[in-house]
DNA sequence: GTCTATATCTGGATAGAC
DNA sequence: GTCTATCCAGATATAGAC
């Protein structure tokens, strides 16, 4: 994108007038304000100028870096998108009986999206605003939802999972996992850990799948 | 709030340019407008603008009924916000066994979310940044988390449910809730009704609690 | 590369005529 | 009561100096 300086000591352009942010690539220093700032506030209510300020750089600035706002969050969700997509492939290549696969699947997708630092349902709503600027995000999400169904199909043919529709499932796992994240953040109720939402969200999901008489207590 | 006229015929102040509201009470009508938009597009991308259009007013004319756009959105929250505690209530004071009221609760919950012309987490992240102007909102919200922990507490007490924490517990339900509204919002899978999809959360939510060799099969 | 300055646009809210 | 006209604030994005 922008041009890079091969080993000179000298740095292009005007002085920042005050670095606040790392002195390192602005790009860098502009998603990493950005994202902390889209997370406190959610994404409408930041302004560039609070980006470019907790960035250490003037608001026009950053349009040398990214030619919109929307640029930037685009930018932010390359990075962090992709994390529940690899938990799932982890869970579905990985051996073992399906329920303790599925509970780890859960567990770890909670506990990543606890840390996530956005409201994924604000995402949802821009993206879906914005359905060819978000394509890639819209094609994982699609994804996910069918490794997750896949995952649940096959509980369903081992008969260690009770005769569910894997897509209803599978959506629904998928949606309190997000609803979790979002009143963890929205309400950050300090007598909870991460680990306590996770683990109880965990072992409902997998018990609310369980077929009759099937014994299972968390590994 | 606004004068009311007693029986007479005459309409006060200057004739409306066109009508694209129903002729009754503006109020009502602006309610009916902002929520329909609201419901469609997010609260926060709704002008006043546009909610006036569907009005059949001006643009100013609505600042005759409320004073602000956040006062409209207050006055559809009250209308709106009472249904699920109404549920839980009910849920609540009705007899039979634990499960199958917690089942009729969140079933019930469900397809009410399912109707309810908003996005909830968007409504909770415009009246997290707006506490003092949302205080009843608030109150209820908490309100419904107690009603449905005192439920979940009972059923522990009684053995039919495992021991689980009741608050965490029940803000898992509520959000399972909540999550699922979100998604059928938004996604509008046309696969599954709202029928399909409140059955099956419903199941899973009591499922989820159900204690170990309590037999249980939705009534 | 980053700055200052500013164009442009949008949306909430007000003033006063009718 | 509703209108027209307008103010005002805040935000994105651009132009051009340094």
């Amino acid at each position: 994108m922008a041009a890079e300086e091969s080993t000179a000591i000298r740095r292009r352009g005007r002085p920042r007038k005050s670095q606040g942010g790392d002195d390192a690539d602005p790009r860098v220093a502009i998603v990493a304000a950005a994202s902390a700032l889209f997370a406190a506030q959610g994404i409408e209510a930041v302004t560039m100028a609070q980006v470019a300020e907790r960035a250490g750089l003037q608001q026009s600035s950053i349009y040398y870096w990214f030619r919109s706002k929307a640029d930037v969050l685009r930018a932010i969700l390359e990075d962090v998108n992709r994390i529940p997509l690899r938990i799932v492939e982890e869970a579905r290549t990985s051996g073992g009986p399906i329920a303790d696969r599925l509970h780890r699947l859960i567990r770890e997708d909670v506990l990543a999206l606890c840390r996530f630092p956005f409201d994924i349902n604000e995402i949802h709503r821009l993206a879906a605003g914005d359905p060819d600027g978000f394509a890639d995000y819209w094609e994982e999400r699609a994804r996910l939802d069918q490794e997750v169904a896949a995952l649940v199909s096959e509980g369903v043919a081992s008969g260690a999972l009770r005769p569910v529709d894997p897509v209803l499932a599978a959506r629904s796992l998928l949606a309190a996992d997000e609803a979790t994240q979002n009143w963890f953040r929205v309400g950050g109720d300090p007598d909870y850990t991460e680990e306590d939402v996770a683990a109880h969200v965990a072992v409902a999901g997998v018990r609310s799948l369980l077929a009759d008489g099937v014994d299972w207590t968390p590994a």
